[in-house]
DNA sequence: CTGAAAGCGCTTACAG
DNA sequence: CTGAAAGCGCTTACAG
């Protein structure tokens, strides 16, 4: 008979489900063993195995991940930080992103903040001993990435850059995504351009707007209007169409920060100016969110490479829970230009 | 000098950050005093508090969160299981839930499942010993229910129901919701009622509808006309509007059993048909996502109280965690309708 | 293949 | 207020 002294005779508190203590005694095993019957590749014999499994489920025993990670030293749960989202993408991103981990046998811990608050956060993050985190619409603070290097833990920033030696990135080439509608846009005969920023601190805006302005005057043309939503909403897009179309002569042709602004900008247009989409004013988004490709929209945008992003940030994740010492990995996916109703077409 | 054997000497792997040992070796005091001064409440010296403070922060000490978990038995974690979601409605929620459950100090895991995995899917957030679930368009089968009644983790049902007598709900009346906007249609003056269904298995679906039709019943009317999207998306709706549309005399009045499907068909009818909405055609919807009040559709709507929902829920799970054994709460919500520009108002 | 033992990093009576 | 000790439920060398 095993010993198993532990715990006193079968107590196992009222409150709680079976341990593997209780299952050893039951089955005349000792402990050790009924833990290898739960560790997938360790050797256990057959008989043992039935006779364990067959007392396991009469008990209704399950592992203790709690107890497992604490040894183990590996929780299997990733942390997904967000800020406040009111954009369908990064609802998009939360969806696809728990299916693809749990595929890989992981879970998600969502960490929802205000981007103040990131500094308290990260730290419970931490003590959570997450295996990896990714931070999506939020930047990294260098005390931050500083208590993160020392911590060990990887850590994916998403659609965000920073260059501090240790943060992998993935995210969208949001300055090709801006040198696209440039192209777009020139190549279709517009010639009175207008930049609708969203969020003016964020990485994303800077240099979507960076791409379009800058091919514009590779080109020859010029930026003659720039309106800020400040925030990547359709509400803020209603009413930065509002300062922007109250001038005296239109741009012929408006790229939006986001697919949110674009829409709202396109209503503004239509419901309140009664001016003719794409005849009179050309529009272009950025995301290729769902309702983008909605009849009452049919909105041209730069669609995010969305399955990629995701794709490549769990599998950056991956290789660094793998080899924490690995290459700092970059990885910037191309988007494409979708062509829809809401702009002119080549002439 | 406190004793602290179990480690030799400084070791602390190289992996991993300092432990209470590390920090108590080095402030000259028990590993207990550490422990004493990250639990709030305990009885600790300012002297010492000090100390460890100082030392602990020296060595960028956190609490190993798993640990406490481990003897307190509690991880402050809230499971949230929700379905593939295309619904912003269900992207929302995750949104306020998880911001909710911070402000409780809890955090939220969240379990993306297929229906059919809920089966496996749960036991998993089981093993993770999480203080509480939050199960969202989903049900419980009673297989599932009575082993949660027996891992005695609270449950809530949030817009579905059961009544297993030990499942806690918290839902918007869908059936109060499907009477007003029978009584909507019919006080405007509309004779000719149809329904576009969700999700057929849904409770969500089934109360909407009878509510509906219950209610045009009590006044004398009857549904001429019911179509089935099969799911809740827009183009569930193009689709289910492409068929009811094509009926030699059409509805007057459509009830969607939610907001993307409505946003479908009125795009459908506008569009492809060039029905004029709401003079030919009073089109209302449930939910009240964010694009529902957007200009190019002003739906008309059944809202659902979502903060009072998200709050209930908070509620209910905090009052089931503190008291296991309180009674089983069931927590109806009252929708509103409001009313925009897609349906016709009274005469 | 299997058991005895140590240890993961904590909390919490217990005794002073 | 404080330390010594037990224990939470596991995994994993170690020795057989």
């Amino acid at each position: 008979m095993p010993s198993n002294r532990r715990r006193k005779s079968t107590s196992s508190k009222a409150t709680q489900g079976a341990s593997q203590i209780d299952v050893a005694e039951l089955a005349g095993v000792s402990q050790a063993a009924v833990s290898r019957v739960f560790t997938p590749g360790s050797s256990v014999s057959d008989e043992t195995r039935q006779r364990v499994l067959s007392v396991a489920n009469q008990l209704g025993y399950r592992p203790n991940v709690i107890a497992r990670s604490l040894v183990s030293n590996s929780t299997n749960i990733i942390a997904l930080v967000v800020k406040r989202f009111t954009n369908p993408f990064y609802a998009h991103m939360i969806q696809d992103f728990t299916r693809a981990l749990q595929e890989q046998g992981y879970w998600t811990l969502v960490f929802n903040i205000a981007e103040d608050d990131l500094e308290e956060a990260l730290p419970m993050a931490l003590q959570y001993r997450v295996d990896g985190v990714v931070l999506t619409s939020a930047t990294l603070s260098s005390k931050l990435a500083e208590e993160f290097a020392r911590s060990r833990n990887p850590v994916v920033l998403f659609n965000r850059y920073v260059d501090d030696g240790h943060t992998h990135v993935v995210s969208c080439d949001n300055i090709a995504g801006g040198k696209l509608v440039a192209d777009a846009f020139i190549d279709s005969g517009h010639n009175r351009f207008a930049f609708v920023a969203g969020e003016e601190l964020s990485s994303t805006n800077r240099d979507r707007e960076h791409g379009f302005v800058s091919r514009l005057q590779e080109r020859g043309h010029q930026l003659t209007y720039r309106e800020s939503a400040g925030e990547y909403s359709y509400e803020a897009g209603l009413i930065a169409a509002e300062r922007l179309l109250k001038q005296k002569s239109l741009p012929d042709a408006i790229f939006c920060a986001n697919d949110l602004i674009a829409m709202g900008v396109i209503d503004y247009a239509r419901h309140k100016l009664n001016i003719k989409i794409p005849d009179d004013l050309s529009i272009i988004g950025f995301d290729d969110i769902p309702s983008a490709a909605w009849l009452g929209y049919d909105l041209t945008t730069v669609r995010q490479p969305f399955g990629k992003l995701v794709d490549n940030t769990i599998q950056v994740l991956m290789d660094a829970i793998e080899d924490p010492n690995g290459e700092v990995l970059n990885r910037l996916v191309k988007p494409t230009l979708i062509a829809r109703s809401s702009s002119r077409k080549m002439e």
